[in-house]
DNA sequence: TATGAATGAGAATTCATTCAT
DNA sequence: GATGAATGAATTCTCATTCAT
C-alpha cells in the first residue's frame, strides 16, 4: 500500500532522523495492519493482538503509538481519510470544468474498491461506527470530505451547468451516499472487481446523478463527456 | 408500537391460543427493547442484559425466544424490515403513476426517521454490520427492499417516464444509498426532525435524484407533481 | 473462621430469606478468601483468581459482590474490623474498673494472633496500605478502633488511675502502635504462638504500658492484677 | 541529600577514581528517586520509569545498578536504614546518661518526619512490605535498628533507671511500634509538621514509655529531665 | 556505559450464556 | 416457562525487563 509513502519525506536536518524516521515507519505498519484487519473483520470483532501480528509488532508495541484500541480506529481513520482527501483535492484542478471535475470525483472514490481495496471495505463499513460511538469523535476528516465535494458542486452552480435550488452539502452528502453505497456492493461481491467495471458503474452513477432518473434529460445526450 | 402485531395472528385450532399470544408479545417486547437498546449504543456495545431489562424480562429469557446474542440482532432486522417492506409495498398502489409511487416511497423511507427514529437508527447503524459480520447471514428482507424500489423503477421504465438505460438494480442501490446517507444525518441530529423538515428533504432529494445535478433539466418544470 | 457467623442471623421474614442467606453466605466466602489470601501474599501479590478459587467460586463471582480488587480490600478491612470493634466492645464493661477493661483490650487484641491468624497477619500488613494508597478512603473502622481505645482510657483518667497530662487520643495510637508492632512479631514468626505466650507477651506490654519504663514505678507493685 | 556520601570514599588505588565517584553519584541519585517515588505511591504503584525519570537517568539504566525492581526496594531500604543507623549510633554518647540517650533516640526518630519527610514516608509504609513479601530477605538493618535501640535500654537497666523485668528486645520493638505509628500520623497529615510539633509529641511518647500510663509514676514529676 | 523502544507475560475485568430453582 | 446467580473464556492493557545501538 502507497498510502502514506510520500508524506513527512523532507524531515529535515535536526534532532535524529533515523530514529524520527522509523518511528513512523512503524507507527505506519501498525495503520496498514489496522486497515487490514478492521476491513476483515470489523472493528469489535478484529483483536488488538491480530493487528499486532499483522503489522509484525509486538502487542504491547500498539500502545506506545495509540492511546487505546478506540483510539487506534480513529487515528486509523483520520490518517486514510487525510490521505483520500489529498488525493482527490489533487484531482480537482482549476483547468477542468467542474464538471469534468465532479466526473472525476466520482471516478476516484469508486477505484478505490480496485486501488486499495481494504481501505475501501475499512471505510465503508467502519465510518459509522466510528462517527456514531467512539465517544468525543467530531469526525473532522468526512467533514473535510463532504467540504471538498461540496466545493466542487458549488463551483459547478456557479458556472451555471450544475442546477442552483439544491443545497450543494445536501447534495454532497446525498452523493456520497450513492458512492458509498455502490462501493460497498463492489467490495462486498467475492472477487475483485476490474477497473473496466468500477468504470461501468462509475457511468451510470454518473448518469444517474447528473441526468436524473427522468426519461428526456439532457445528460443522456452527452454520455461520454 | 405496532409493528408485529398481525403476524402469526392465525395460529391455528391446535394448542392454546392465549399462551401463543403470550409466547409472541413476549418476544415482540423483545424485539422492540432491542431496536430501542441497539440504536442507542450499537450492537457491539449493547449488552444482552440492557435489551432485557428494557424489555422487562430477565437475561435467560432473551434465550428462550432467540439463540444468541448476533442470532437477536437477525431476528430483530428480519422483523423489523419485514414490517418496513409491508409498509412500503402497501403504499405502492396500480392506480397511482410510478413516479407518484417513487416520490411516494422515498418520503415513505425518509419519515422513519420522525415515526420510528429508533427504527430509523437502529437501520442506519447496523444495517451494514449484519450484513458483512454475522456468518452466513443472507439478508433477504433487505434484499426484498431493494427488489421493491428497483419494481417502481422497472415500472416508471415501462411507462416510459424514467429513463431505460440506467439499471434498475443500481439505480434501487443508489437511491437507497442517498435516503440511508440523509436519513442518518437527520437522525444523528440532536433533535427530533419535524415532518415538515423531512418533507424539505425528501423534495431536494427527489428533485436530485429525478432531475439530476444537471441545470435545465425538465424535473425543476413540475416540483409539485 | 467464626467471624461473621453471629451476624444478621435474624433475617427477618419478608423478600426471599434464603436467597437473602446464600448471598449473604457466598459474600462472606469471598472475604474469608480475601483474608486468608491477602494475610499470606500481600495484596498486590495476591490475584483475584487465587481469592476466587480459595472461596471456591469462579472468577467472574468476585465481581457480582464487590466492584473490583480494591473494593474487595476495603470491604473486606471494613467488615473485619467492624467484627473486631465488635468483640472489642463487648469485652468493655461498666462493671470493671477502666484498668481492667484496659488490660482485656491489650489482651484481646494480641489474641487475635492465636485465634485468627489470617486476620491478625491480614490486619497487621494491609491496615496501611489501604489507608494510603487505596484513593478517597476514609478508614473509618479503624478511627472507631482507636474511638473505642481512646474511650478506656479517658475512663481511666476521669477515674484517676490513669494519668491525666497525656492526649487520650495519642496514648490510644501509640498503645495501638504497640500491639500492632508485637502481634506483627508474634504473625511473622514460624510457628503459630500458644496462648501462654500471647499471656506473656500481653503482661509484658501492661507492664510496660502502664508502669512506663522507668524503674521504681508503682505498676510494678501489682504486676497481676 | 547527602544520605550516602561518604561511602566507599576510600576506593583504592585501582581503577578510576572518577568513574568510581560518578557511577556511586548515580546509583544515589537512582536510591534518592526511588525514596521519593516509592514514599509517594507506595512500592506496588509506583513505575519503574517514573523512578528512572525522577532520577534522570534511562529505565535501562535502572538495571545496571539494581537486579530487578525488588532489588531496589531492598537495596533502597538498606541504604536508608544503614544511614539512619548510622545516625542514631552518632547520637548516642557514652557521657550522657543512658537515659539521655534514650530521650534523644526518640527525638531522633520523630525528627525524621521534619528533616527528611519523604523518608520517612518510605520507612514507615514500606518496611513491612518489604520485611513480609521479598522472597528471602532477611532484614538485618531494621534488626540493627532495634539492636541499637536494645543496647539503650539495656544500658539503662545495668545503670539502675530503667526496670530490668521488662525484656529489652519486647521494649525496643514496642518502643518502635510507638514511634512508627506516631510518624505515621505525622507524615499523612496534609501539612508538614513543624518542629516544635515533634517536640510536643515526642514528648509525650516519652512521658508514656518511660512514665507509664498509670497517674502517680515518678517520671511525671521530671518531665524536661 | 547509557539509552529507550520493543517485548510479551500476566492480570483484572467483562459479559454472553447456562442451568438449578 | 421464567428467573437471575454463577460461570469462565476471552480480551484489553500494563509495565518490568531486555538488548541493539
Amino acid at each position: 500500500m502507497s498510502v502514506a509513502e510520500d508524506r513527512e519525506e523532507a524531515s529535515g536536518g535536526e534532532g535524529t532522523p533515523t530514529r524520527e524516521r522509523a518511528r513512523h515507519d512503524k507507527r505506519e505498519r501498525i495503520l496498514a495492519a489496522a486497515v487490514k484487519v478492521f476491513a476483515e473483520r470489523g472493528f469489535y470483532n478484529a483483536k488488538v493482538s491480530q493487528v499486532a501480528s499483522e503489522a509484525g509488532v509486538a502487542d504491547g508495541t500498539i500502545y506506545l503509538y495509540f492511546k487505546n484500541k478506540d483510539d487506534l480506529l480513529i487515528e486509523t481513520f483520520e490518517d486514510r481519510m487525510q490521505w483520500i482527501n489529498e488525493r482527490l483535492r489533487e484531482g480537482i484542478v482549476e483547468e477542468r470544468s467542474a464538471l469534468e471535475n465532479l466526473r472525476h470525483f466520482m471516478r476516484m472514490h469508486l477505484l478505490l474498491a480496485v486501488h486499495a481495496r481494504d481501505l475501501a471495505e475499512f471505510i465503508t463499513v467502519e465510518l459509522r461506527q466510528s462517527s456514531k460511538f467512539v465517544k468525543e469523535y467530531k469526525n473532522t476528516k468526512f467533514i473535510e470530505y463532504l467540504n471538498i465535494l461540496a466545493s466542487v458542486i458549488i463551483r459547478g452552480q456557479e458556472e451555471g451547468v450544475l442546477r442552483p435550488d439544491i443545497d450543494a452539502r445536501l447534495a454532497a452528502r446525498a452523493l456520497f451516499g450513492v458512492l458509498d453505497e455502490v462501493m460497498l456492493t463492489l467490495v462486498l461481491a467475492r472477487k475483485q472487481p476490474t477497473e473496466e467495471q468500477i468504470d461501468q458503474h462509475a457511468a451510470q452513477v454518473e448518469q444517474l446523478i447528473l441526468g436524473g432518473l427522468l426519461a428526456g434529460n439532457p445528460a443522456q445526450a452527452a454520455p461520454g463527456v
